[in-house]
RNA sequence: GUCCCCAUCGUCUAGCCUGGCCUAGGACACCGGCCUUUCACGCCGGCGACAGGGGUUCAAAUCCCCUUGGGGACGCCA
């Protein structure tokens, strides 16, 4: 055996399986930016399985939503996508293995019976397990049975002795023990033959060599069964590893139904978000950095994450409904806003193109002579964004001549002073006679003009403010006359005296 | 109901394993101040937590027990 193969045996597999049955979201994104950093930072392999053995529930349109929602967060896999259910006849053959080596049995109850035996323990307020009775049953019945033709399921059974227990590693929650008695007689293949879920995952991870079930805190119950599974099958069980839960600000399980788009990956990036900056927020949810640091790039993550820093306790994603200020969790929003901020500008410039174009805003020479006129406004406004939505919304002032103007700032810097429908003709008049369109001359104008007309020069620089990007904020005036352009500041001036009533 | 898990500021968390350096640190949010033509940024400051009760110990956020609270699982779903 040569090194190369003695190494890829020990090199760590983990794996992302969601079911198609639904969006990706904030949780399974979680989830599969764990697996991801763990195989980056070990120089394991990242694969990606889909689980679709619940072919009712499973659909295609889903897929594509996983697989654009990975891409787009930058999760690149390793191996595949997998599809769960290409492994089928295997998993299939591993239930009928366990039958003949007595660690499954047949059970003819008809889901009618169960049902009813369910419900009738919950009615008495009392816990439901299935007591094991087609055990019981003599060869004979079981043939007879099989010749009627009774359908029947598979059922794993467990071992029952009161000693009994079952026990994992967890690099979370550490060693974990269950009794015997505890964990029911589940099935493992249903009664039109198919696999189930506990078995068909556990067989899978096997054949796929992973080595870190990284997965929710919601599948630590079904790992005893899993453990079960391996033992009787005689597979090496993986390392366990269950993160813990992100609910909701009312402690309840994140989920489309009840709290809407903010949960699904594809609401971030419509919305503006910088995929990184979603992740460095989501890695926080459950883990912290030895030397509390919380901003990262791709590789100081990968450098600092590991799995023993991963905390037990659930963690909430702070959203409250109804708050236009802060739509998503405000730390979230907080990350978004500094990378944008503070991001290499030729970093930020593709998304930034990308919504421009989106919005209609886009032209030409941006790719060409003024592109430094671009990388310049972009980094004169960012500060003050907090998606990239803001560039095309209150960026807009700087992309193109049809934008709004804010009430309020209109009546508090235009309509408050009659005299400015004489200043703001003048200042533009001045615009035009510059020499040199630059920060520090139209500054020097201004200036000088409102020591001329004995007036502040706070009333001109609020006007023209407002008259140029029809709000009452944004950068400093000078810089944002030089970035919006002489012939549009001019002619803005100009418009703006219809806002500006009489004396 | 049964079994399992968890418990530090409003939220994310550090500290807990290996008790003393913790009058509990950081981040977000919020509130003040400075800077300033505005709004941000930045800087300075403020508000704000060891769920409760017992124990062990010279000493407990840290170890043990109980209570309470919360979460998860209990499908021929995944």
């Amino acid at each position: 055996m040569n090194q190369e193969t003695t190494m890829n045996q020990n090199q760590v597999r983990v794996r992302f399986a969601p079911s198609p049955t639904g969006y990706l979201h904030l949780g399974g994104a979680r989830t599969a930016l764990y697996n991801w950093l763990w195989a980056k930072k070990t120089g394991g392999v990242f694969l990606l399985r889909i689980e679709d053995t619940d072919a009712e529930r499973s659909t295609e349109d889903s897929v594509q939503e996983i697989l654009a929602g990975m891409t787009w967060l930058g999760l690149d896999w390793d191996e595949g996508p997998f599809f769960q259910s290409r492994n089928m006849d295997k998993h299939v053959e591993a239930a009928e293995r366990l039958l003949s080596t007595g660690h499954a049995y047949r059970c003819f109850c008809t889901k009618e019976d169960l049902d009813a035996q369910r419900k009738e323990a919950e009615a008495k307020r009392v816990a439901f397990m299935y007591d094991g009775r087609c055990r019981k049953l003599s060869e004979q019945q079981i043939r007879e049975n099989l010749e009627k033709g009774v359908p029947y399921v598979l059922r794993f059974l467990v071992p029952r002795d009161p000693q009994s227990t079952v026990v994992f590693e967890d690099a979370v929650f550490g060693r974990v023990e269950k009794k015997g008695r505890d964990i029911e007689d589940f099935v493992i293949l249903r009664s039109d033959g198919r696999p189930l879920y506990v078995l068909s995952n556990a067989v899978d991870d096997s054949l796929d060599g992973i080595t870190h079930v990284i997965r929710g805190a919601d599948g630590i119950a079904n790992t005893p069964k899993q453990a079960l599974i391996y033992r009787a099958l005689g597979l090496k069980p993986p390392l366990f590893c269950h993160m813990p839960l992100t609910l909701d600000n009312k402690k309840a399980k994140l989920s489309k139904r009840k709290h809407g788009e903010v949960v699904t990956i594809s609401y971030y990036r419509r919305h503006g978000f910088l995929p990184w900056a979603l992740c460095n927020f989501l890695v926080l949810l459950g883990w912290s950095d030895p030397d509390g640091r919380e901003f990262f790039s791709p590789e100081e993550m990968i450098e600092a994450f590991d799995l023993s820093r991963i905390n037990r306790a659930n963690s909430i994603f702070n959203y409250v409904p109804g708050d236009p200020k802060n739509w998503t969790d405000p730390k979230a929003i907080h990350f978004n806003a500094t990378y944008i901020r503070t991001m290499p500008l030729e970093e930020l410039l593709p998304y930034v193109r990308e919504e421009l174009k989106a919005e209609g805003l886009w032209k030409q020479s941006y790719a060409g002579a003024d592109r430094e006129w671009l990388l310049k406004t972009i980094d004169l406004i960012r500060a003050r964004f907090h998606t990239i939505k803001d560039f095309s919304s209150r960026g807009r002032c700087y992309f193109s001549e049809e934008f709004d103007f804010d009430e309020k700032a209109v009546k508090k810097n235009l309509a408050k002073d009659p005299r400015l429908r004489e200043y703001l003709p003048d200042i533009a008049g001045l615009m035009q006679d510059l020499s040199e369109f630059t920060a520090d001359a139209i500054e020097g104008a201004f200036r000088t003009y409102a020591e001329q007309r004995e007036v502040k020069a706070g009333l001109l620089i609020n006007a023209t403010r407002t008259a140029v990007s029809g709000t009452s904020v944004g950068p400093g005036l000078f810089e944002m006359l030089e970035a919006i352009g002489r012939d549009s500041v001019v002619q803005r001036l100009r418009n703006a005296v219809r806002l500006i009533p009489e004396a």
